[in-house]
DNA sequence: ACCTGAACACCGTTCAAGT
DNA sequence: ACCTGAACACCGTTCAAGT
């Protein structure tokens, strides 16, 4: 049992948020429950409800930091890749990649009804959201069109990993979101 | 408190699904739990479990009976629009109509992680689709691009309404689900 | 045979009491 | 000031006991 003073503040919220992650990972998400993050950090769940006010709260947290992972994967896209094209391929492989890689923190993320949606929430997703439109601004007429388009192909993506994840476009033959994505891209991509 | 043998055994699964669509329309996914279910049916908790397997069969037999709706509405659209667009449209339409109308209900089939996979699930599911395939073929080129022209659609509509309602996508200025389909499905339909 | 109701092992959250 | 640990009001699920 960890005695007082332990952790700061600080130390405690990443703690926190390391533990969860973990546990995430590891069991899904729904076994991230207060009394287990708690546990796995050697200390109670009163505690726990000192750093966040609710276990959506620490909910938010991880998916924020997973965000702030995503970001980062763009932005070095938007390096490597010189097109338009490449860019907005790039973005739709990195969500793939993401889905494929850490399906239990992007379910976190994108699967899971959100509930505490505070200010370094929708500045995570504005991040991400404006690199997307961004690649995509050189395929559009106007800056209106291009952040429809932009929320068209984040919802399609989205779209395509919900329903293969839980089975229910497994219907007819099996296609992969590689496939299914590669095909949306084709007609999205053609001017 | 209900006597035996007051209702028989189709009668109770009835009665349970019953209660629990109007327990998700009235207060959300979240408030379906066994014991509210049982004390809506004026029984206890026990009896539930001598019907379904655990309460994710019951949320399965809800959601199936949403598809079965669903369909319905597609058959109706079927026979109503003569043109692909039309039928396209129309079902794009039905799709925004019922996570208008009913968003709870909405929630529970698309928004909820699946647990309970069953024959009869699957069914509803395929009665669905092979009515939106159907629709999208004369716009293919093979049942392969079909299929998959199929699943894109469904895909996208399910991502624009599930991120509007989860507020991911109110970045930057506003976009309705209509005008997000409308945008998409000028160019999926287009040749 | 059907249903009850108590029990078990969990939840999220709060807060008086300790150090 | 920080943390504990008990408490409250819930969960899903099981099952011996009643009718």
């Amino acid at each position: 049992m960890a005695r007082r003073k332990d952790h700061t503040r600080e130390e405690l919220t990443e703690l926190a948020i390391a533990c969860g992650r973990e546990i995430v990972i590891r069991e899904g998400p729904a076994a991230l429950t207060a009394r287990r993050v708690a546990k796995a950090m050697g200390y109670t769940p009163g505690t726990l409800y000192n750093i966040f006010e609710n276990i959506d709260a620490l909910v938010a947290a991880i998916n924020i930091g997973s965000m702030h992972q995503f970001a980062d994967t763009l932005r070095s896209i938007r390096q490597q890749q010189a097109s338009t094209e490449g860019r907005v391929r790039g973005i739709a492989q990195a969500y793939l990649d993401f889905h494929q890689q850490a399906p239990q923190l992007w379910s976190l993320l994108f699967a899971v009804p959100v509930q505490h949606e505070s200010e370094s929430y929708h500045q995570a997703i504005h991040a991400i959201f404006a690199q997307v439109t961004e690649a995509i601004t050189p395929l559009s007429s106007s800056p209106t069109e291009a952040r429809r388009k932009a929320k068209i192909l984040w919802s399609t993506l989205h779209g395509i990993c919900l329903l293969q994840q839980s089975g229910k476009l497994n219907v007819g033959q099996e296609d992969s979101a590689e496939e299914l994505v590669a095909q949306f891209l084709d007609q999205f991509l053609a001017r």
